[in-house]
RNA sequence: GGUCCUGUGGCCGAGUGGCUAGGCCGAGCUCUGCAAAAGCUCUUACAGCGGUUCGAAUCCGCUCGGGACCUCCA
């Protein structure tokens, strides 16, 4: 089997993936600003790096997977009146920063678990850990790459940049970062305009402040991380991610903090989801084409035709390499949901069938099956390759339907492939891409009815009663449950998805 | 303006220089009391121009289009 391999931003390439520990894998990943609801932007990189999760769990390594939560307002807009994110917003809702901050932290969580996404190991917020963040700026000041001026404490980028790369990850030239001239006020108190904050005095209005050696202020923007990743990680760890929005100034500053204050290089691969699009637009406020998750799976937003469950946006996603664009359209979410509809359908008949003969008597099938299913490791240590490990799924699910239809006999394939099949398709679609049922069929009390209705359209249609076989399964039919008649003569039913 | 990415069939998308991923839609067929599902088969493709090569969607150049970052942003 091929070993895994991810494309590190850092070198712009793939590189085989070891890691520090041997057996332990230590990720960070960028987590949400619970200062408003998620959208459906927000839902790839927890997505993808669930899946990453569940992919390096799958491979045996005890993973600290490491999420923040950002509760700490940053300023709205740099060299504007520095004003908190979240205190304005407070203010115009009348809440309290704190009930806000739980308010949104909650609905990410339940958003979240909608998804079927893992919880991290450890979830810190910001807010959390101001005392971490202190002691990281005072270390940065004791070294001499960072100065106090006013109460705010700002990173020396041109003193940095002398020594060490600052540009390489995001591609930037520092020349030019250093060159930029924009007149933005509030930014005089910097030596250079490329300098970014590490500690804001707050002004009086502020609501989100804490006592700092240089006064009553709150932490900069790229400073949580990380602390919070040092603390938990250690000064080196293997794996960063987040979106790719975030490479500049986001993770550019956080090497620079961590590579000042720790003497070492913190991350050994960094790997950054690409946006969804609308349109071809990224999905963000200032694009007013935002997608709120409530409104998403209620259906409730303009921009769509109906709902659309967490699941279908789930398999949505991951159709897609994590590093390409993803635009968003009813008509492909709706093509995914059919999809997935069939290949989980696929997949649980097959689960209830057993293989019966030691040998395969297709041989040509059996080997193509085998082949197949070998492919899913290859595509997933491919720098995870989802889709094309869906799309062997795929290949596989007509298979999966034409033994269940008899169609194709079982025995074609060797009781050893069988099981080798439901072992894989189970680790693969539940385990690593984390897709279930999304069906409400789950009810006992209905499974009961259903099955007593089943038998009753059974036995009127041995009677050639097809009034009464057509009543059953047309009014179950308007109530959205769809019956099926099998060709081994027996009958199955689903739930039509809203 | 600077840096970088990208342009694949009706839609979403994968793609290693040679072997036309996959999903959805469409057409036909099979099974079936009917229906649905399922299975089988088929159609539509690599933005344009030029170059490298025995051979390019895949490499290079140019043109046109789209996007991201440079400012909070997944």
């Amino acid at each position: 089997m091929s070993s895994l391999k991810i494309y590190n931003s850092n070198s712009r390439k793939k590189e085989l993936f070891t890691s520090l520990t041997p057996g332990y894998v230590g990720m960070y990943v960028c987590g949400p600003t619970v200062s408003g609801e998620s959208h459906l932007g927000h839902a790839r990189p927890y997505i993808t790096f669930d899946v990453i999760f569940r992919y390096l769990k799958h491979l045996g390594y005890k993973v600290r997977y490491v999420r923040n939560i950002t509760d700490a307002g940053h300023f709205e807009e740099e060299g504007r009146e520095a004003e908190d994110k979240i205190s304005k917003k407070a203010v115009i809702e009348k809440l309290e920063p704190m009930e806000l901050v739980q308010k949104y932290t909650n609905l990410f969580h339940w958003a979240m678990e909608q998804f079927n996404t893992l919880r991290p190991t450890i979830e810190p917020t910001a807010t959390g850990h101001i005392v971490e963040q202190i002691g990281m700026i005072e270390k940065l000041i004791g070294e001499g790459f960072a100065y106090e001026i006013n109460g705010s404490v700002y990173f020396d980028v041109k003193k940095y940049a002398a020594q060490y790369d600052y540009g390489k990850l995001s591609g930037r030239v520092i020349d030019e970062l250093l060159e930029n001239t924009r007149e933005l006020s509030g930014q005089e108190e910097k030596r250079n305009s490329a300098d970014f904050a590490l500690w804001k005095a707050a002004a009086p209005e502020h609501i989100m402040r804490w006592q700092s050696p240089w006064g009553v202020g709150f932490p900069g923007w790229h400073i949580e991380c990380s602390a919070m990743a040092t603390k938990y990680l250690g000064k080196q760890f293997d794996i960063h991610g987040g979106g790719m929005d975030l490479l500049f100034p986001h993770h550019e500053s956080e090497i620079a903090q961590s590579t000042i204050c720790n003497h070492e290089t913190p991350v050994r691969y960094w790997i950054h989801n690409n946006m969804i699009t609308i349109k071809g637009k990224k999905m963000g406020k200032s694009y007013n084409n935002v997608i709120p998750l409530t409104e998403l799976f209620a259906g409730t937003h303009p921009l769509l035709e109906k709902a659309y469950h967490p699941m279908v946006v789930r398999f949505f996603i991951l159709q897609t390499q994590y590093r390409s664009t993803l635009d968003f359209g009813n008509e492909a979410l709706q093509a995914a949901e059919k999809g997935l509809k069939r290949l989980l359908e696929a997949y649980e008949n097959f689960q209830k069938i057993n293989g019966t003969n030691k040998v395969a008597q297709d041989e040509e099938l059996n080997s193509k099956i085998i082949k197949l299913v070998g492919g899913l490791d290859d595509f997933m240590n491919d720098d995870f390759n989802t889709a094309k490990v869906l799309a062997n799924l795929f290949e596989i699910v007509p298979v999966l339907n034409a033994i269940k239809d008899k169609t194709i006999a079982a025995d074609a394939l060797s009781i050893e492939t069988f099981d080798l099949l439901k072992k894989k398709m189970k680790l693969f679609i539940e385990d690593i891409l984390g897709l279930k049922n999304f069906t409400e069929a789950n009810n006992k009390k209905l499974i009961g009815a259903m099955e007593l209705l089943i038998e009753i359209r059974k036995e009127a249609k041995g009677k050639k009663d097809f009034f009464t076989s057509d009543k059953i399964r047309n009014q179950l039919n308007q109530l959205g449950i769809v019956l099926k008649d099998e060709k081994n003569g027996e009958m199955s039913w689903s739930i039509e998805t809203t």
